[in-house]
DNA sequence: GATCAACTGTCACCATAGTTACAGTTCATC
DNA sequence: GATGAACTGTAACTATGGTGACAGTTGATC
């Protein structure tokens, strides 16, 4: 399934079934909140898995998930995984394992919210989103300020301001689009109020 | 199994496997944040379930469950859980349902604290929290407001005046550890901004 | 019913994030 | 390159939530 910017994977309520595995590209979730307001969740990038399989999972899914980069998506259909089940049953260990690390993160992101002020907010999930990216020696985000105050419940200008203050403690750099994390510690220092 | 006030059901990080059913009582559920913070995330009520199966979802238990009332709980072990799947296969579709239910509560919480500001995250929070008892006439909320205010992130302080403000405005009812929703369309009003 | 702990109501002050607005950059596109 | 869209840097003003402190209530316990 190939998927070009601004198409939806799936979107929030929606009762089709299966699982979608990204194979490349980059996908952003949403998850709506009282008043017609959307949040941003989080991305899916390569090797994320969205949904779940709603025969066993109980409900509509949760999140909708946009396209922002032409993208490749592997479907299954919970048919599939049925038939992929008889061979090996450890599949459904599999898919509840994504269901877990996605309940983390979905905690993880409230419990930082709920404790943290918008420095200490930023900071930690700078932190929280460059762990997905696999290298180890500098850590660089692909977003815009704006999205970033927007996943965290803050306005731009905090965000900028904040950032600033970063850059000039030598923390991270910034440039267009992107930050590039050079102090994890610093930065989880900062995290850590 | 019964538990007395203070005492812990399972903590963050627990690796014991198996699932509690609430049976009697009250429980708090606490969640880790950066910096050794703890946030409340929600309560466990009668018939609630906390814990997950580990063997099928992936890691350690990502809750502390503290109890705040003698209760009296139910704990299924994995063994257990094993056993009844022989006979009911079904019961892992019951257990991905809890699962579904405490990620949209866990989403629904961090969309809520990212998108409102403080006066619409009481009243969403109000709403969400007495979504849990089953009664329709006039929701009642057994909380103190210091609680109510770490659950959502903010301040004593700012939970008592707007929750003065609403009962001014007819919408609740305050009395010492408990809040009545006498309004719930109004409150809705004001959750949506 | 007296005592204590927990909870609520309130104050003045301060820090800080939101608002609105505009100018300067970077990037993609042709 | 030139154009336009998206993004970033910045400013003055305002609103509002946090801080710390204290008095007044309610409920639980003995």
């Amino acid at each position: 399934m190939r998927l070009n910017v601004g198409e939806w994977a799936q979107a929030e309520g929606d009762t089709r079934n299966g699982l979608f595995v990204v194979i490349d590209g980059l996908l952003h979730s949403y998850c709506a909140a009282p008043g017609d307001r959307v949040v941003m969740i989080g991305f899916a990038e390569p090797g994320s898995v969205l949904g779940h399989a709603t025969r066993y999972s109980g409900g509509p899914r949760l999140v909708t998930a946009i396209c922002v980069e032409p993208s490749m998506l592997l479907e299954i259909s919970e048919s599939a995984l049925d038939r992929v089940a008889v061979h090996s049953p450890d599949i459904w260990r599999a898919i509840a394992g994504f269901a877990y690390a996605h309940m983390r993160s979905a905690l993880r992101m409230a419990a930082e919210v709920i404790s943290l002020r918008p420095r200490e907010r930023i900071a930690a999930r700078l932190l929280a989103t460059a762990k997905h990216d696999h290298i180890d020696q500098a850590p660089v985000i692909n977003i815009s300020q704006e999205m970033l105050g927007e996943m965290i419940g803050v306005t731009r200008k905090t965000v900028n301001f904040h950032l600033s203050a970063f850059e000039r403690a030598g923390l991270i750099r910034v440039s267009y689009g992107r930050i590039e994390l050079c102090d994890v510690i610093g930065l989880q220092v900062i995290a850590n109020g």
